[in-house]
DNA sequence: GAGTTTGAAACT
DNA sequence: CAGTTTCAAACTC
């Protein structure tokens, strides 16, 4: 039983709430990845087994791919509070306890708050390991009655994430929000110190700090963002994330490895008047409001109740940087074009095959006949109808058969016994796009190949066809990106004499050039066919401002 | 690296 | 539940 956490989640909903992890479960609310290393167990993980047995079982696989991240941690100490720790895009603990009288077997200790192994820690007296499982155990269990969710995760997608009023449109806009609240009183909220910050969200009405200066529209908050421009490979890196959050989705908030403050703007980085705009939804909690009224959030009052969730129109949200240009529907019109070019590239290849057998086969006979006497008594066995060929190897499970039965339900039983896909293919294609594309390619299917060679070779031109289409997306994308960049700088460098905030730029022009650029080269990795069906479209430019031509431009795709 | 500050966790 | 203490991370020098 060697679970990750997430994929154990579900499973652990059935059982008593102590039973959680805290902070890990990135994947479920956060389509992350679980903040466990290899040697470290969660506790979740730990109550679904024997205590002894999982002692033994320390790695925990990955479930899902993560939002790739390669953010290094920020403090050259590396220490870090247990919320949010990311390792180089590898779901781990970062660095080392060094509690001295806690023993690690409290929420005090990192380690045992994240739900791992003491490892190489500089703890002194650490019983959070192997040898003291019982005494661990025991913490544990002390820990889960004084709260049953001490290790579930403190930052969860707010209640308030939003849905458009169309139903189909999902809201890129998110709140995240610490479930507890933060009660800092010093810190302003703006140090680490303080976990709401830490998590790169802002104070919601949970929190009962004081002085609170870490919500929308802050000025102290937005000085500290200001002119801060070191690590821009962290910054790019947050951008893509960001990006990539919003074009997959609202299961994509939260990133374990946005932890610098200095990426803050990537996540929060809509002006006040923003929301106004994107952002309809407010807080449902109007009663907790402290300072109500937009008019409070002009003059921040420093002084006690000034959480930043009291203001009443300093919604905190998170907006992708792409929103703009990355729409719920373009990602949808996306997906469903890879499906068409997938089923196009299994057509085409599959003809192709097809005929070549064809050849082959009226060649053999050319040399038969010319080989034997018109009357030679020899029959030469006739090539099998690829077709039959198909169904015996669907009842013989063969490889091509057995690949699409492991991809599980995301075919219905008639499409997966017609429509070869490969792992890969399916990866990329989401279920809605399953329902919606499959049925309208079910006519016109080329026949199943005989061999699983073939079948080999269709998955990779299958494969090689999604993934140029994909990549060539990305490159409008980026260059959709690109001119609106250069369109907004303009802009904004005009806005900043005239004092006026485009709020749409806002985001948009966040994105520095050469995030675009690592995201270009980043896409550019994939090989190129010199064949490609797909020609790059790196020099196409947005003329117009056209928001979504990085979709609409693929239309050479049959839709 | 030592000392201080800070706020969550633990305790009363 | 509020106040206090303990604790370890964050921060400063």
């Amino acid at each position: 039983m060697e679970e990750g956490i997430q994929s154990a989640a579900p499973a652990a909903s059935d059982l008593p709430p102590k039973k959680l992890v805290r902070q890990l479960d990135f994947t479920t609310a956060y389509c992350g990845v679980p903040a466990v290393a290899a040697g470290t167990l969660p506790y979740e993980h730990q109550q679904l087994q024997p205590l002894q047995k999982q002692m033994h079982a320390p790695t925990l696989p990955t479930p899902r791919p993560s939002i790739p991240m390669s953010i290094k941690p920020e403090s050259p100490k590396g220490r870090s509070r247990p919320l949010f720790e990311m390792k180089e895009g590898t779901p781990t603990r970062k660095k080392n306890c060094n509690c001295k009288h806690s023993r690690c077997l409290k929420l005090y200790c990192e380690c045992f708050a994240s739900g791992v192994f003491c490892d190489g820690c500089n703890c002194a007296n650490c019983c959070n390991n192997v040898e003291n499982e019982a005494t661990r155990h025991e913490a544990v269990e002390a820990t889960l009655e004084r709260n049953p969710n001490a290790f579930r995760p403190k930052i969860g997608n707010s209640p308030h994430s939003i849905r458009d009023s169309k139903e189909d449109v999902v809201e890129t806009t998110l709140v995240g929000k610490h479930n507890k609240g933060c009660h800092c009183k010093k810190s302003g909220c703006l140090k680490k110190y303080c976990e709401c910050f830490q998590a790169n969200i802002l104070c919601s009405e949970n929190c009962k700090c004081i002085d609170c200066k870490n919500f929308e529209g802050s000025e102290e908050r937005k000085a500290l963002h200001h002119g801060d421009h070191g690590n821009a490979l962290t910054y790019m890196q947050q951008a893509a994330n960001a990006a990539l959050n919003g074009a997959i989705g609202p299961s994509g908030y939260f990133s374990p490895a946005s932890k610098k403050r200095k990426n803050q703007d990537l996540f929060f980085g809509t002006s006040v008047k923003d929301q106004s705009i994107h952002s309809p939804v407010q807080y449902p909690n109007a009663g907790h409001v402290k300072n109500s009224g937009p008019s409070s959030l002009a003059s921040v009052p420093t002084g006690r109740a000034a959480n930043p969730a009291s203001l009443g129109s300093a919604k905190a949200t998170y907006r992708p940087l792409l929103a703009d240009i990355v729409h719920t529907e373009d990602v949808k019109e996306l997906c469903r074009i890879l499906a068409v070019v997938s089923g196009e590239a299994v057509k085409t290849a599959a003809d192709k095959s097809f005929q070549d057998e064809k050849h082959l086969e009226m060649e053999e006979q050319a040399e038969s006949s010319l080989a034997l006497s018109s009357n030679d008594k020899i029959e030469t066995p006739a090539r099998p109808d690829p077709q039959k060929i198909s169904v015996d190897d669907q009842s013989n499970g063969t490889h091509a058969d057995k690949m699409t039965e492991e991809s599980g339900s995301d075919f219905a039983d008639g499409q997966r016994a017609r429509r070869p896909m490969s792992p890969g293919t399916l990866e990329l294609m989401c279920d809605e796009q399953d329902m919606m594309c499959m049925s309208s390619q079910n006519n016109n299917l080329p026949p199943i190949l005989p061999n699983n060679q073939r079948m080999t070779e269709m998955y990779a031109e299958q494969e090689k066809c999604v993934l140029m289409a994909f990549r060539e997306s990305l490159l409008k994308l980026i260059n959709c990106g690109t001119a609106k960049e250069a369109k907004f700088s303009s802009m904004s460098s005009k806005a900043e004499t005239s004092s006026h905030e485009d709020p749409v730029s806002n985001s948009i022009s966040r994105i520095p050039a050469s995030a675009n650029a690592q995201v270009s080269q980043t896409v550019n990795t994939f090989p190129a066919s010199s064949n490609s069906h797909f020609p790059l479209a790196r020099n196409q430019t947005l003329e117009n401002g056209a928001l979504k031509p990085w979709v609409e431009s693929t239309d050479h795709v049959d839709k």
